[in-house]
DNA sequence: TTGAAAGCGTTACCAA
DNA sequence: TTGGTAACGCTTTCAA
């Protein structure tokens, strides 16, 4: 920028204030300056920029990984998501910088936010983390989590009423003559949780005569999923329905059901959460609770740039679709 | 910081020092200090460390989009990609600047340069911008480029090898006994012209009695695939094989194939390219080409780090493999 | 081993 | 409308 003052034999505010299109500027002299700039090829240093404004236009996107350590960027929720908020965020004029976190997790939050690299941060997911949002929330108001609504939450929450949408899966198995119900997932992590709670709550309202819902615990990832499963077949265990807590879960499901030589839907149904485009085309194309990722995305980044702004936004819970496909047809 | 030192009655460099784990300083010394600096929760301003450092542990990882300006970021091809790119870059300890360039694109990349906010840059995708990638390689070096090996490129690039993998796409089919072929994509993206070339040069080396290949212009998303395959076989158009640019395009293809009343792989086989997740999937399961996303991804990092380093580091070119499903059986 | 001071490249306040 | 100057919060060189 030096330079530029130089050239134009001006000083270097002068350049600042034209860079920046001041009105104070002349428009003779501003026009000027522009066209040195860009002969030069002249671009404003963004981090000085950033230090002296104490703005990055950036927003931060982290996944805690508590559990998956793994390759979970590749599960198709997670890529899928992260896809619409780079879409919004770019739209919206900010660059994304993306995060995942990885144990040790020992003050991963605290330490995202006093480092400033960031306007806000919208975390993916709650993983184990939930007291640490509320801790962070008590005096960063540009923070927007995806997860699920708990009870007494101070953090600013965007997602699917995942107990709701729990219940219409659940309504749907029992409808259709099930009663042995698995529900396979992680309940240590607050979505999952709260759609096994819808699952159990369906069932007990329903009193569906020798109805029940036993908790298979399993991690997200495929494979563990899938060992999940074989290991509950190969004990003996007798269930006629599989409500998985994620796509990923259900499909990893289906291949131990199937390889244990019994048949989807017949001897067991599968629903899934998420719709995840493959959900679509497996086979029998899985039934499932669908989630509206690009519309939650876009809240995302509104609610955390309207906090930004001073205004404070207050959580939003989508509402959630249940996907009737062949994989929970009537046994 | 100012605070830290007051507290623990030195001088800011004597801070700095002891967070730094400078070796000067004393142990007792900078365990006092970092005992304050936990108790105070002090984090040291990235953005003032970056300017003072001429360093932000940053990578740009820019997606240039000139045609797809709508939804790509949602193509499972590139999801994946930033999956195993934030895997990597995480890994490695730099954060990760996720940027889509959309039009207008003038200047694009000297502005990403020179704005400083990243110390090396990712670009996915050559798109039209092989001439301003070439420009910008002649004074940095520290970018790295997935896309297609040109001649006389400048550029350090890391991707498949293209024509390769669609040549043994071709052979496939014509071992099938297929002859006419329509090639689905849009030749004016590089890999894209690589696929379409590899896939002639196949035809023109077999000399197979009367088979030819058309080229069929379209972009690649699901939609537009889908109209263009549509409107083709609306003209009367006879062919006996598809081989689309991309699975995206491929799976696009299929449902408008069926939509024709077209039975695959007897009326016409189809062969993709990428291998998403979805292709082994769909119905009849896709024939295509696959890419090492994960290796890509590795090596893109990997490189940039090097260049950075002031290695001139090379292009590498990763072997295609064809992955051979129903889609593509003999008619 | 620690302190002092300069400087990274901007922007913003105060004067003129 | 423009110029001068301080300050953003840190690291690093030089001196002690």
């Amino acid at each position: 920028m030096a330079d530029i003052a130089r050239l134009a034999g001006v000083h270097v505010s002068t350049v600042s204030r034209a860079l920046a299109g001041s009105p104070l500027i002349e428009r003779r002299m501003r026009e000027k300056i522009l066209k040195i700039a860009a002969k030069q090829g002249y671009v404003v240093n963004a981090t000085a920029r950033n230090l002296r404004t104490r703005r990055t236009q950036t927003l931060n996107v982290a996944i805690p990984l508590a559990h998956e350590s793994g390759q979970a960027l590749t599960d198709p929720f997670f890529t899928d998501m992260l896809g619409h908020l780079a879409d919004e965020i770019t739209q919206r004029g900010y660059a994304m910088h993306l995060q995942k976190i990885l144990p040790p997790m020992q003050g991963w939050l605290p330490k995202l936010i006093r480092a400033r690299s960031a306007d806000g941060i919208i975390v993916i997911g709650q993983s184990t983390e939930h007291a640490a949002l509320e801790e962070a929330a008590r005096d960063y108001a540009p923070l927007v989590v995806w997860g699920g609504q708990l009870e007494q939450q101070r953090y600013c929450v965007v997602g699917t009423d995942n107990a709701g949408g729990a219940r219409l899966a659940a309504e749907h198995l029992l409808a259709a003559g099930r009663r042995r119900i698995v529900f396979v997932g992680d309940p240590s992590i607050p979505e999952i949780r709260l759609r096994r709670d819808g699952c159990e709550r369906a069932l007990k309202k329903a009193r569906a005569a020798g109805a029940d819902v036993r908790v298979l615990a399993a991690h997200m990832t495929a494979d563990a999923a899938y060992e999940s499963v074989r290991g509950f077949i190969a004990r003996g265990e007798r269930f006629d329905a599989v409500f998985a807590a994620t796509d990923v879960i259900a499909i990893s499901a289906m291949r131990a059901i199937a390889a244990a030589g019994l048949a989807i839907p017949r001897d067991v149904a599968v629903v899934g959460f998420d719709d995840i485009p493959l959900a679509a085309h497996v086979h029998p194309p899985l039934t499932t609770v669908r989630q509206d990722i690009a519309r939650g995305a876009k809240l995302l980044v509104d609610l955390v740039l309207r906090r930004l702004a001073g205004e404070n936004a207050p959580s939003v819970t989508m509402p959630a679709e249940l996907v009737v496909r062949e994989s929970s047809a009537s046994g």
